[in-house]
Order: C-alpha cells, then sequence, then structure tokens
DNA sequence: CGCATTTGACCGGCGC
DNA sequence: GCGCCGGTCAAATGCG
C-alpha cells in the first residue's frame, strides 16, 4: 500500500518551479539591485490568466520595469521641457554651445539636468539588462524543468502504470482524472506500494511522455531531492479552541487515530476544494497544552487557494523554502537552518529527527516575543538554485491555473512583510479565518508594516 | 437522498 | 518473524 498519501503531490508542483523561481528571481533582482527597489509593492500584485504565466512573468517584470520607468520619464519630460525653454531655439542640447543670453545660473542648471538625464539613461540601460537577464534565467530553468520532467517520465514504472490501469477500470471512484494518475512519479515509497494504488495523487504534469526505465539509474538524485520534497511537512502551532483552524480550504476528514503519547485522537483530512487535490493535513491537540491545535500539511494544493488560504500557504510555504532551499536533505536543511538562524529560536524549529522533514512554526506567541520569526521563514536570495523551483512548487498548486494567482503572490511569499502580516493575524485572533483576511488585506494593500500594524489589520477583518 | 463523519479493519514501515 | 505504529480505506452511521 502507498502509505506515502500526499507525497507524490510534490512532483506535481515542479511543473510551476520555473515560473516560480522566476518571480522569485525578479523578486531577488529588485532586491539585491537598487535600482528595482523603486518598484512598488503593487507591481508584484499582477495578475492575469494562468496560461500566459509567462507572458504574466514577464508582465511583472515589465510591469517592474515601467514602474521604475515611470518616475524616470516624468523627470525626463520635466527635463525636455526645461531644456526647451533654456535652449530656446538654438535646438542644441549641448549646454557648452548655448550662449543666448542664459545666466551661468541657469547653464549650471542645464548642465546638471543633461547629466542627470544622462543617468537615467544609464539607469534604465542596467534595468533592461536585468530584465534581459531575468528573462533568460527563466528561459533556462524552463528548460531544466523540460529536461527533469523528460527524465521523470523516462522513469515511469509500467507495472504503476498498469495497477492505476486497474484501479481505473475496477471503478475504483477515484475521482482523480487520469491524466493526473499517469503521471505520478515513481519513488522508494510508492514503488513498493502493492495496494489502493489510486492513493498516487500525482499532481498535474504536463508533457510526460515516453517510458525508458533504462534511464532511471541515473535518475537516484532527482528521486531523493523529490522524495524529500514530497515528504516535507509544515506544522502548525496555534491557540485555537476550535477543533480544527479555519485555514480558508475546504477539507473532509477521512480518518482518525489515537497517537501514541498523546490522549488526544489525531484527525486527518484531505482537501477537497478541487477533485484529486492531494493535500492533507493531520489535526491534533497538543499533549501538554490542549489549547494548543497542531496542524501539519503535507502536499501541494492543484487548484487555485482563496485569499484566506494563500496567506497561510505563504507563512508555510516560506517555512519549507527556508528548509530546503540550497538543499534537499533535512540534515543540510538543519545546517543551513543553523546558518540562517543563529539565535535559536522556538516559534520555527525544523526537525531532522522526524521520518520527513518537518518544519514547525510555533504560533502560539505573538511575534513581538520573537521578532525573528519572520526572517526565519524567508528563504534566503541566493538560495535559488535548481532545486528551489521544486521547493517552492512543493508547497504551491501545481495546476497551470494555479501559476497565475499563485505567482501573483509568490513576489510575497518569500517577503518578511508576507510572513509578518499573515502570522500576526494568525496569533493574535483566535477566529484563524478573519485573521488570514486581514492579514491578506494587509498584504495586498501594499502594507510593509511590522508585525504588530498587521495585528491592527487582524482587528480590522474580524468585524 | 446525498453528503460528511465515524470507526474498525487493513496495510506498510520500522524496530527488536 | 513479530509486534507496534502511523496512515488510509471503506462500510456504517448521522445529519440536513
Amino acid at each position: 500500500m502507498d502509505t506515502s498519501g500526499g507525497g507524490p503531490a510534490v512532483l506535481t508542483l515542479d511543473t510551476s518551479a520555473p515560473l516560480f523561481l522566476a518571480s522569485s528571481l525578479a523578486v531577488a533582482a529588485g532586491r539585491g539591485r537598487g535600482v528595482l527597489n523603486r518598484k512598488p509593492p503593487s507591481t508584484s500584485l499582477t495578475s492575469g490568466s494562468e496560461m500566459d504565466f509567462f507572458a504574466n512573468e514577464k508582465k511583472t517584470t515589465t510591469a517592474t520595469t515601467a514602474s521604475v520607468d515611470h518616475p524616470l520619464k516624468v523627470k525626463k519630460e520635466d527635463l525636455t521641457i526645461q531644456t526647451d525653454l533654456h535652449l530656446g531655439n538654438t535646438g542644441s542640447s549641448d549646454a557648452s554651445m548655448v550662449d543666448d543670453g542664459m545666466s551661468k545660473e541657469d547653464r549650471n542648471e542645464l548642465v546638471a539636468i543633461q547629466a542627470e538625464l544622462a543617468r537615467m539613461n544609464e539607469e534604465n540601460e542596467k534595468l533592461r539588462g536585468i530584465l534581459s537577464q531575468v528573462s533568460n534565467d527563466y528561459k533556462a530553468l524552463q528548460l531544466h524543468l523540460a529536461t527533469l520532467m523528460q527524465q521523470r517520465s523516462n522513469n515511469y514504472s509500467p507495472r504503476k502504470e498498469a495497477m492505476k490501469e486497474k484501479t481505473i477500470n475496477d471503478g475504483g471512484g477515484e475521482l482523480v482524472p487520469r491524466q493526473f494518475m499517469d503521471l505520478a512519479p515513481v519513488n522508494s515509497r510508492s514503488s513498493s506500494s502493492t495496494a489502493s494504488p489510486d492513493r498516487s495523487f500525482s499532481p498535474p504534469e504536463v508533457g510526460s511522455v515516453g517510458l525508458d526505465p533504462s534511464k532511471a539509474s541515473s535518475y537516484g538524485d532527482q528521486q531523493a531531492q523529490e522524495a524529500t520534497l514530497r515528504k516535507t511537512r509544515v506544522s502548525v502551532r496555534a491557540r485555537s479552541e476550535a477543533p480544527m483552524i479555519t485555514d480558508g480550504c475546504q477539507w473532509r476528514k477521512y480518518g482518525q487515530k489515537m497517537a501514541k503519547g498523546n490522549p488526544c485522537p489525531r484527525a486527518y483530512y484531505r482537501c477537497t476544494m478541487a477533485a484529486g487535490c492531494p493535500v492533507r493535513k493531520q489535526v491534533q491537540r497538543c499533549a501538554d497544552d490542549r489549547s494548543v491545535l497542531i496542524t501539519t500539511y503535507e502536499g501541494t494544493h492543484n487548484h487555485p487557494l482563496p485569499p484566506a488560504a494563500m496567506a497561510m500557504a505563504s507563512t508555510t510555504s516560506s517555512a519549507v523554502s527556508m528548509l530546503l532551499s540550497g538543499s534537499t536533505s533535512s540534515a543540510d536543511g538543519m545546517m543551513l537552518a543553523r546558518n540562517l538562524l543563529p539565535c535559536s529560536s522556538n516559534m520555527a524549529t525544523i526537525s531532522a529527527s522526524a521520518p520527513f522533514p518537518t518544519v514547525t512554526l510555533d504560533l502560539t506567541q505573538p511575534p513581538s516575543a520573537n521578532p525573528l520569526l519572520q526572517y526565519q521563514l524567508r528563504p534566503p536570495a541566493v538560495a535559488f538554485p535548481s532545486v528551489a523551483p521544486a521547493t517552492f512548487a512543493s508547497v504551491f498548486g501545481g495546476q497551470m491555473q494555479c501559476y497565475n494567482n499563485q505567482s501573483t503572490f509568490s513576489g510575497l511569499q518569500v517577503s518578511p512583510e508576507t510572513v509578518t502580516a499573515a502570522t500576526a493575524a494568525i496569533t493574535k485572533d483566535p477566529n484563524f479565518t478573519a485573521a488570514l483576511t486581514a492579514a491578506v488585506r494587509s498584504i495586498i494593500s501594499g502594507n510593509n508594516q511590522a508585525a504588530g500594524d498587521g495585528g491592527d489589520d487582524v482587528n480590522a477583518g474580524q468585524k
């Protein structure tokens, strides 16, 4: 039996990986290079249809450039007017040639203006270069993704294919579209499964073609990465009297078990917002403090998320990306975490002893108690190697439909403001939905406020 | 009647 | 090999 459950889901997201990364790159470029820092927050919130994500990405990037250009253009116009006024009918732009009654002060001003103009032109050229670089990076990643997907499809197991075929023919009632299942990747756990093949929640990968198991042996590293990503979990601790936090998604309970060492039962839920969504979560009260609800998320949504869910996804995504960025092993993740978090904290921890890499977000304390939280959750801008796309993708949707909405937020997902706002809202308000809504509102409004300010939004959202 | 939840059974992984 | 445990399934049950 394939108990990996949501495992295969992670691979789905790989489809979105380069897209996500591209967006991240844009953000990284924006952060890393001062020129792009002029981009107003709102430019990250462009939205559009998923199919033209690339176009949308370009649009976003273009918008970024445009937003940067805008003030410059305005200046240029102003400068042009001033220049015309000063130059009169000489028609020359060379101030040194002007000698038609202009005062020395005017000439100096004209020289300064022209220098400014030249500087801005140069700056624009740099921006074009950056845009070009980002675009090239995206294309390279897209190519890389195509290669990986081809490898995966080559590694596909005919036996598993046959089992899935049987399940479908038997009328197993699985609602997962056939094409999703067929594209399920092979991994150490699922490949050994002998039952319940319908549990292979394979995200909708596109472009998988052909079978060539002979190439599987050269794919070990990739498989290891996928296995880690697939099993990566995010555990959220939050105080709530409700039996389950409302995180914006729709869940259906499919099981409940008594876990060892905890008198409180553990409930198992799966996302029902879309047929075949592989995301699952476990809800259990803390044995030590029963007012604390521990919610563990696993897998990737294959559908667009509502704003409230986006806030949560943003938080967990950032946590996971921190865990996995630059590495796919939990041990490395721990090292990375230690490097990133020289100051240990109990608010965001990474477990290497757990069966799967698990990021635990302790939201039972206000962020003010530990201001490091927001930064702990943020992946370093330099941690965007080829692994990163899958990392981000492991939390966010895998369907092309998801790309736009989610990519729209992708720039925010890695921002500390996003995490801060969402975290503050979650922490301060037992009403999770209202809190998350407030958090998202604060994000969308481009409100780069500190955690405390995000809490104000929370209060507003309650009403 | 349809859908969601409950709950016992089942399965695979893992440690001894 | 055996037993424990986590995770999931699916029939039974409850509810609107």
